[in-house]
DNA sequence: AGCTCAAAGCTACTGTTGTTAGCCATGGCC
DNA sequence: GGCCATGGCTAACAACAGTAGCTTTGAGCT
């Protein structure tokens, strides 16, 4: 019985592969293990447990997604760089939806976590689309995280199946784009500062309680 | 043994709660069962297994969501009725993070599928939102998948710990509103047809060789 | 060449979970 | 008071994640 020669990396391309195929719900150790030659115990040779695996795979997406962002954006500026930046993502997530799906939910467990380090740069990527317009420097982040929302929803979604009427969704993803667009360029001289409403306190019940503020440094 | 007088409705809301408390991927039937006082098989005598409950969970969680984002727009228009849209429907997913996520990526089976019809009521309660903006007709899909992207995006970021650097998180969402708000207000005579871009199919590797194309005409 | 030994594979096993089969008690209804 | 559909139960199976402990490989060293 020869070696199948695996190590950690080629375990979880494998299982991303995998997770992209079956989806990632679907993704076990016993059939990621048949895939790559291998009876199931052996592949705790190479990832903790299924955890760590799934932590891998969502690194190795946000890497993915990370390069493919910044790749898009070289060379453009404005509502050329966020359309890229936004379709790339988009195909992306189309194209790998059990590895990016992965990478939901995941926390980072400190600075150095590949999961950190990878979701900075595809932050960062979102970040050089931005440079485009004329934010103040205290909204940025706020636009980060709509761009991110926006996107990611609608990738989700459509990943899902989530449209299921008749509009064109390619149609409807180059609208989101130009809504975006507009959005961020009406944007420039605006304050942030939450308005005294009534109907704040009212509309946060505050249930939760599980405030993310203050976490690790991420960008 | 006196019997416990379950139904499948009292099933389903305590599965969706259970479902809230612990996460919708922990949801085993042996802690439901045992969060109802019976055994685990006894569960199957009101559910038909574990695919029906989480359906049954996800149209319980539509239906909620529909009421509270239609009750939320009563008496409102344009962006006042966006916001109250938006923050009613974003208050449901974080306080019932579990059912929500039981609704991401159940498909409806046929048009009379409880799945379908209140999610088309949900919906519905959002298109209401969009009376108040000037938008020609063929821009409405487009911008209710729009407006469906961008909260649900950020809500289930959210409620997945997505955000983990400083900025305040309630901030974020209100600029989010008034960026959705801006862009809609600036639709209103633009034209949608896709501009044609040579990066559009540079941009789809299709490494995977499950292509999502074909789905959708993509030309 | 031959030895060494950590790494990588294996079989055998445990505990958990979803699900089915088949049996028995309950209690509304005539 | 008896009928019987309903809802509960125990016992079992299959699929899965994971552990223990053994064997084999093969790269590096002498």
């Amino acid at each position: 019985m020869p070696r199948a020669g695996l190590d950690p990396a080629a375990v979880v391309a494998a299982g991303a592969a995998l997770a992209d195929e079956v989806g990632f719900a679907a993704l076990s150790m016993g059939q990621l293990a048949e895939r790559v030659g291998v009876r199931t115990p052996s592949l705790y040779k190479h990832v903790v447990n299924q955890e760590d695996l799934n932590r891998r795979i969502a690194a190795l997406a946000l890497a993915e997604a990370a390069d493919a962002v910044g790749a898009a954006t070289q060379g453009r500026a404005g509502r050329d760089a966020l359309a890229a930046a936004a379709r790339a993502f988009r195909d992306f997530v189309l194209t790998h939806p059990g590895r990016y799906a992965a990478t939901i939910g995941v926390e980072p467990t400190g600075p150095d976590d590949p999961i950190a380090v990878s979701g900075s740069r595809l932050l960062v990527a979102f970040t050089a689309v931005l440079r485009g317009y004329d934010l103040a420097p205290h909204d940025l982040d706020h636009a980060l995280r709509a761009l991110r929302s926006s996107f990611h929803g609608f990738a989700t979604l459509q990943s899902a199946h989530g449209f299921q009427w008749s509009a064109d969704v390619d149609d409807s993803f180059e609208w989101l784009i130009d809504l975006v667009d507009r959005g961020l360029r009406t944007t420039a001289s605006r304050q942030t500062g939450r308005r005294p409403g009534p109907d704040r306190a009212a509309a946060a019940p505050g249930a939760g309680g599980h405030g993310a503020r203050a976490r690790t440094p991420l960008a």
